[in-house]
DNA sequence: GGGGAGTCTGACAACGATGTCACGGGTTGG
DNA sequence: CCAACCCGTGACATCGTTGTCAGACTCCCC
């Protein structure tokens, strides 16, 4: 800048002037400015501005996804980023991979650069460790996965109830030995659809005892795997709910392999990419994740701009997508 | 960091010392310099530290690539992430949609946010504009396409050659009447795809006279219905080559609802997800978009090490999945 | 012709951190 | 016993920008 107000012959302030469009220079400065900007290819630097700026906005803000290459992660990520492109605000993103650890890492990486607020999954047992960051003011939307020990935003899918459906979608085909696979006992979203499902087989009346509730799948191989020992097992089930995206492809793999997938009825927990083109076409509980992120990011920038209403969990419904899968009939 | 300095009763470049782990500091004072820190939950300013720090790096770098969403975008976030990640760099990133606009709007806020290094995916016809950028000594990593008008490293898959083994391998099969179907032609990876395409059908002596080359298909709705109108058109192919994922699930589609998936040949170029399940699966040229992002990372951060060897292009080989769709024969 | 208001401009401090330097005190060695 | 050195420490200028303020003009109206 200074370069630029001595090519110009101005001083700097007035070179600042034009560059925000600020007031009271006339014509002819401005021209000679801009053409000096022009010349040098001059950025100003945003960091060094909001130093001083009042208000101190970096129009960036942190995300946290689950896995950028998942699909459910990146629908949310774009859901994000259309919103915040249009405000002008840069999105960081992560993965967070479920790991404690790197949660803590991207928060505080995050933080020392100054986002103006957070959208952030969260793998930790507790996320009491924000509550100082919130009470300076910055705001923080959690999403996928309600938080612990702290009060802020929430933007979740209907985990149980969808889940919940899945299960009497299933029943209602004539099941009663239904498996359940699912990710880590760790992750709410897991634990969750896992209470859907059981209460619901408890309505019904079905007893879980001797049923088959897998737990701690971490990615299509080992739900790949699971699925196969139930199949291969004393007592294969007639039907399978699959609680997460990965787990439904190794699931249907292992059907598969196992010539059991016109056999053995299937429902998904988030839908798929080509689900339904597969035969049979997999029936899933879809989720809207590309909606999480830009409600997130809605959330975020009221926030910003001053709402201060108490912070509540915004539930998106789930909807069961009948394809197929879901709807083979239990026949014994 | 003032705060900090006052409650634990020392100056502020004590405080600077001890949270940047300079020597010299002795044990007494690092130890309260370092409550204070947590009382006061203090996290240090990156970017006003940056401002004075000799070399300047913000450790911070900005991606640009197709859309966010897409598994192959989503995959190279993911290589540039991880590469990031183990150097404590932060990534902002971007879709671009295509859209050269985009393009120059993303670039620039990047720019004024001070990035490290950019990785670009480019739609605009030059890049030129980049050159003062280069010059003062920005790294900037191109993927996916090489660009135009400014001498910078790039990481593209093989396109060309992959589009060729395709057209080969359907001719293999028989196929002469083989239709393309690919994204718009202002991009860099459409026309290599296409010449390639072209170009092995020339080698095998087939005339591109009465083939149907469609190109400006911009997303899977669109090739469904292009597809759709080559089957039920007066001179349907016996095979297809779909250069693109979204072209290639949309030609699925249009197969299957004119029940014609048996019949016509189907190469995809970029590997879909749940391909192998399909029936019958599907035959693609797969790139390896993660290996492209973290290679792109690498020579970024070797740039940024100093390494000031000649820029060049690195081309990642694609490989050929054999999966059914690409083997049918032409019978006729 | 003089006073008040409005326009255009730049000097200067400040934002939150680090680089430089100088200072006081302890240790070492001749 | 003193010089030379090292260690721990803080004052101060500085990075690139914006907020504040005051100065120099011009214009207009009584």
């Amino acid at each position: 800048m200074r370069h630029v107000a001595s090519l110009a012959g101005v001083g700097i302030k007035t070179v600042s002037r034009v560059v925000n469009g600020e007031p009271n220079v006339s014509e002819a400065t401005k021209t000679k400015v801009l053409e000096a900007v022009r010349q040098l290819n001059f950025q100003p630097d945003m960091h060094a501005g909001n130093l001083r700026r009042t208000g101190r906005r970096t129009q960036t803000l942190g995300l946290l996804v689950g896995n950028v290459a998942n699909p459910f992660s990146a629908a949310i990520h774009r859901g994000v980023e259309d919103a915040a492109s249009d405000k002008g605000v840069a999105v960081f993103a992560s993965s967070l991979d479920d790991d404690p650890d790197r949660e803590r890492g991207v928060v505080s990486a995050f933080l020392q650069r100054r986002v103006d607020g957070l959208i952030l999954t969260t793998a930790s047992q507790s996320q009491a460790y924000l509550q100082p960051e919130l009470e300076l003011g910055t705001p923080i939307v959690f999403v996928d996965r309600e938080p612990v020990g702290v009060v802020a935003d929430a933007i979740v899918s209907d985990n149980a109830n969808g889940a919940a459906v899945a299960a009497r979608h299933l029943i209602s085909h004539g099941h009663t030995n239904i498996a359940f696979l699912g990710d880590r006992a760790e992750i709410w979203t897991a634990r969750e659809r896992r209470r859907g499902f059981v209460e619901e087989l408890g309505r019904a009346g079905i007893s879980i005892n001797g049923l088959s509730l897998v737990d701690g799948l971490y990615d299509d191989v080992s739900a790949e795997r699971a699925t196969d020992a139930l199949l291969k097992g004393p007592n294969p089930p007639t039907a399978i709910f699959s609680a997460q995206n990965l787990i439904t492809m190794g699931a249907v793999r292992a059907l598969r392999n196992n010539a059991a997938h016109h056999r053995v009825a299937l429902v998904g927990f988030d839908d798929v990419s080509l689900a339904a083109l597969l035969d049979p076409a997999i029936t899933v509980i879809a989720q809207d994740p590309q909606r999480i992120g830009a409600l997130a990011a809605e959330r975020l920038f009221a926030r910003l701009d001053g709402d201060t209403t108490p912070a509540r969990s915004y539930v998106i419904p789930t909807r069961l997508i009948i394809r197929g899968s879901g709807e083979i009939r239990n026949d014994s």
